[in-house]
RNA sequence: CGGGGCGUAGUAUACCGGUAGUACGUCUGCUUUGGGAGCAGAUAGACCGAGUUCGAUUCUCGGCGCCCCGACCA
């Protein structure tokens, strides 16, 4: 992608009613664009970021065996009805409207009863289970007040996972792998060594959900940290019987601000008997679906990315949810020989396969450099005058407390092999 | 939902009961060219409605919108 041709432009200024550190670099990067409160557009930066995310959400829920579909925002009202959530007593972040020719429809701010509801169509003996679908969708809550940028928005992404299985048994080894599978997505956004499997409150069916935390004091969220065993607790179950149970100590428990990035339930056989999702076993006996659900906020995820990877310059991605692999920028010094030399050199990253966003403005070296910092594409190479004469070009890497100046000198012949390793 | 604050060019900000100034941006021209350049010119603005007043962007009330703290967030 040439610079140049980008609709979007940086600003050096943030909106004045954007405090939170992600909405404000992602607006001033041009990354989104705020909407309302709460509702962010997601521009075409801001779209590669969001797909990168979800490709390796994606992959890691086939890995498991889950089924990519998508359901529809607009709900069924019986369908909640019978669950007995509804109700805006039940559930208070309902947007609801009317159809024209009479009735009311909801929009989804969850899908675990429209999805349960459609399985029934579907699943019905023994030999249809396990079954895991799993899709990308806009949810909307009404919440009573959006913060934090794109973090706790009332439109967002979410990635949201239904296992079907017959038994406690056979529940517990999909949650357990899905288990393995969200530390393997958060460790490839860069967020591994920061994201903790956590205890949390259960429901009726029980004792425990789970949720995973990623630490950041813009958290709204506060958990009890035991580093060595990689878990934390929730403080709404920092108790004496669940230490126990757990084999901890108050004392080696750290006190931590967090951001619930994800979160998985038990539903047991409960929803799928309201919901009249039933099968047949081995041995002819109607037995109740045993349900499990799997959530990870990707735009949440996205928002945490920004705060934690971020300076006063700008963003910084880890390089698995970078919009692209390099940012080229040319510095032209009015010099039609540089700029030519650019193209070349665009053009032969990309016939390599690599995703490079081409600064080709003829603009001055430091606003292409403050516009590459804070857009925070983590490797740099840059074509001038100096980097023609020396023969190659140089590469910069940009790391959390680590922005580079001065890049290092990569001969061509190197270039292809050097990107793919850094 | 309780409490607090704020709405002025595209963005960020001034001032003022007598119709608004600056910076950045954008456009033109010339000079410049490795960390947000200089000069000259141009462009563009008071959230909506009612009230008070000779006159309201300014004061009052209502609406709408936005932000913060709290509550809420399987």
């Amino acid at each position: 992608m040439r610079q140049s041709q980008l609709f979007t432009r940086t600003r050096k200024e943030a909106p004045k009613d954007e405090v939170a550190k992600n909405a404000q670099l992602l607006i001033r990067a041009g990354y989104v664009h705020k909407e309302m409160a709460g509702v962010y557009a997601y521009l075409p930066l801001g779209l590669r970021v969001l797909e990168k995310i979800k490709q390796i959400v994606r992959e890691e829920m086939n890995k498991v065996g889950g089924q990519e579909i998508i359901m529809t925002a607009l709900q069924r009202k019986e369908l909640w009805e019978k669950t007995d959530r509804w109700d805006d007593r039940n559930v208070d972040v309902w947007f609801k409207s009317e159809l024209k020719s009479g009735g009311e429809v909801g929009f989804g701010w969850s899908h675990e009863e429209p999805i349960t509801d459609m399985m029934t169509n579907f699943l019905s003996s023994h030999r249809d289970l396990p079954a895991y679908v799993y899709q990308f969708q806009t949810k909307m809550r009404n919440e009573l007040r959006a913060k934090s940028g794109i973090m706790r928005g009332r439109e967002f992404v979410m990635k949201d996972m239904y296992s079907y299985t017959k038994n406690a048994d056979e529940h517990k080894k999909i949650y357990d792998a899905t288990i393995d599978a969200y530390l393997r997505v958060f460790e490839r956004v860069g967020l591994g060594d920061r994201t903790f499997l956590t205890f949390a409150s259960g429901g009726a069916f029980t004792e425990f959900s789970h949720e995973f935390q990623t630490l950041s004091d813009v958290g709204e969220d506060v958990v009890y940290l035991h580093r060595e065993k990689k878990i934390a607790i929730n403080q709404e179950v920092l108790r004496d019987d669940v230490l126990t149970k757990l084999g901890i100590a108050r004392d080696e428990l750290e006190e931590v601000k967090s951001i619930e990035t994800g979160n998985i339930f038990d539903f047991g056989g409960m929803k799928s008997e309201q919901l009249g999702l039933f099968y047949t076993n081995e041995e002819g006996e109607k037995t109740p679906v045993h349900l499990g659900s799997y959530g990870i906020g990707i735009t949440r995820l996205m928002g945490a990315i920004v705060e934690i990877f971020s300076d006063e310059k700008g963003i910084i991605w880890p390089k698995e949810v970078a919009p692209y692999n390099v940012h080229l920028v040319s510095i032209t010094s009015g010099n039609a020989d540089v700029e030519k030399e650019a193209d070349r050199v665009y053009e032969m990253l990309r016939e390599s396969g690599i995703e490079v966003f081409y600064d080709d403005r003829d603009l001055r070296a430091g606003e292409k450099f403050a516009d590459a910092d804070l857009i925070g594409i983590p490797l740099r190479l840059v074509v001038s005058e100096k980097t023609i004469a020396a023969g190659g070009f140089e590469l910069t890497i940009h790391q959390l407390a680590e922005r580079q100046g001065k890049g290092t000198l990569v001969a061509e012949s190197d270039i292809i092999e050097t990107l793919h390793d850094a």
